[in-house]
Order: structure tokens, then C-alpha cells, then sequence
DNA sequence: TCGATATCGATGCATTTGCATCTATGTAGA
DNA sequence: TCTACATAGATGCAAATGCATCGATATCGA
């Protein structure tokens, strides 16, 4: 049976899909007036300098950062190439890798957060009190799949 | 002075960004599903359709959906090969053009609503009660720029 | 053990995006 | 009016994305 919306749902995505777009891309703009890599990178480099060194095999940053398989792949290569990431054999499973940070890696992604985090600071923490932080990010956890439980 | 955001704000972003991007991939996976053309060009065919018989110029999509301006030209040159929209020329301004919805792009626009609308009742409508809805939808509204104001 | 199937990651190709710039028309100031 | 500048929209080119598929290894069931 087709259900559709209320009108106030309506309104929470239209304003979750603007506000999003609207607020990546100041963050992303940020980045390149500091000519630093896009947000995808921070993500990533974030990902595996929280992992340590044992690194991630790319199908967990997969899960992690949501983005699809080949887009990881293309990035991993991307950051290679920049000497960010290293690529390791793995011992127990001939068609995978290892995928750890270098130290520029975690250079990099230290002097994006510098840029990064101030936006974040700006553009949400200014916004609303910590209150309303907590009620937003309980809601939000709510649409997410699978909820949040926290 | 600009600090470094509080580990709330930084909860706040990280829910915001997956949220919007999860939800909106699975209305993208949606409608792809039932063969229909991508969000953007909902988007578009739904401000024209708003705008009546007189139309928008191409600026004013630009203003109302966000999408850069080399990407509003291509979108509208797509969607008048598929004869969605027609384009007009405008009397007293011989830049710019008027950008009409057709029937077809009416009828497009209705076929995609019924697929697009159940989505956004699954994904948030069924997910939040009226009252969380009016909240989240009011807290958005503060991380818009401008803020909303209602 | 062997054959079928599943998983990991890469890649060829078409489409889309981003950037810079272009053409054409409008506007404002000397 | 004539010149400089601003605005509307298109576009060439490079980069990124999406889709399908591939090659290689792993796993599972007979």
C-alpha cells in the first residue's frame, strides 16, 4: 500500500538533505582555500589512523565510511600514489590487503582537521547549545540504519 | 575566537553526514528500481512544477535547489532532450531564458513522487513521532543558512 | 578432492561533476 | 555615446562516479 508522507516529514528530509549539502560544501570549501584533499580523504585517513597500525583491510573501510567498493578502491590508489597509505600483504588471505597510514599520512590528515574541526565548530557547534546537540544527534541516530543506541 | 568543535558537534556532523547520505542513496536505489531518473532531476521538475505556467530561469533553480551553475545548464539540456521541460526566450532579457515544465515532465514528476514520497514516509516518517519530526525539522532549520525562521 | 559458488579488490567504459573560461547581452559611469 | 564592467548561460577539458565485469583466491558441499 502506498503511504505517503506527512507534510512534516517532508519538511525533516527536504531540510536534512539541504542542510547537509550546504554544510559539506562549506566544509569542502574550507579544505581548498587551504589547499588541502576533500572531506572523502579525511574520512579515510581518520579510519586508519584510529585503526593504529595494524591497518584495515579496504572492504572494513568499506563498512566504516559508506562509501561503495570501487570508490574505495580508486581513493586507496589515489592516496598511494600521494604516499599517505601503504599497502600490505596480508598473510591468511591471498586476494586481500592491509591498508595503513604512513607518517604523512597522519600529517595530513592532522593539518586537515585543523581546517575541518574549525568548520564543524562553526557550523553546528555555534548553532545550537549542547543540549540541543544531544537531541539532534539522538534523533538523527533514529533514521539511521540500523538506530543508534545510544 | 574559532575553537576546535566540542566532541557533541563533532557526534552532531558525523550523524548528520552519514544520515543524509544513507537516506538519500536508498531513495536513489528506489527509484532506480522502478527505472526513474535520479533525485536532482526531481528536484528540478518540482520547483518548475511549483512555479506554474510562467516558469524560472535557470538562476532561479539555482538559487531554490543549490546545484552549481554549470550543473543546472547540463541538468535542464537532459531534461529537455527527454522532452521533460521546454526552453523559452525571455522578452526583455535577450541572455536569458524561461524554463517550463511539460505535460510530460508533469506526469514524470507524479511517477516519480509516488516512488520518492513512499521513501521519505518509510525512511523518516515511520522512524520519528510528529513531535520529534517538528523537533528535528526546527534544529535543522538552525543549521541552515540563513536560519529558518518558523 | 573436486566443482560450484562466494568474496576481495581492480578496471574498462560511459556518465556526471568541477573548474575555468567563453560568448552574448545588459548596465552604469564618464 | 562609448567604454568598462556585470550577469546569464554554455562548454572544453580533466577528474570523479557509477555500473558492470573481471581475475584471483577462499570456502563450502557432495
Amino acid at each position: 500500500m502506498t503511504e505517503m508522507p506527512s507534510p512534516d516529514a517532508i519538511k525533516v528530509w527536504a531540510r536534512l538533505m539541504r542542510v547537509s549539502r550546504q554544510l559539506m560544501e562549506r566544509a569542502e570549501d574550507a579544505l581548498k582555500e587551504g589547499s588541502l584533499p576533500p572531506l572523502a580523504w579525511y574520512d579515510v585517513l581518520h579510519e586508519l589512523a584510529e585503526a593504529g597500525e595494524g591497518g584495515l583491510r579496504p572492504f572494513q573501510l568499506i563498512e566504516r565510511t559508506l562509501f561503495a567498493q570501487y570508490n574505495i578502491s580508486r581513493l586507496l590508489a589515489r592516496l598511494e600514489a600521494d604516499g599517505l597509505v601503504e599497502k600490505l600483504p596480508v598473510a591468511d588471505d591471498g586476494r586481500g590487503q592491509i591498508i595503513r597510514v604512513t607518517a604523512k599520512g597522519r600529517e595530513t590528515r592532522r593539518r586537515m582537521w585543523a581546517v575541518y574541526g574549525r568548520s564543524i565548530a562553526e557550523l553546528v557547534g555555534a548553532k545550537l547549545s549542547p543540549d540541543e546537540l544531544g537531541m539532534v544527534s539522538a534523533l538523527l541516530g533514529r533514521l539511521r540504519h540500523p538506530p543508534a543506541t545510544d
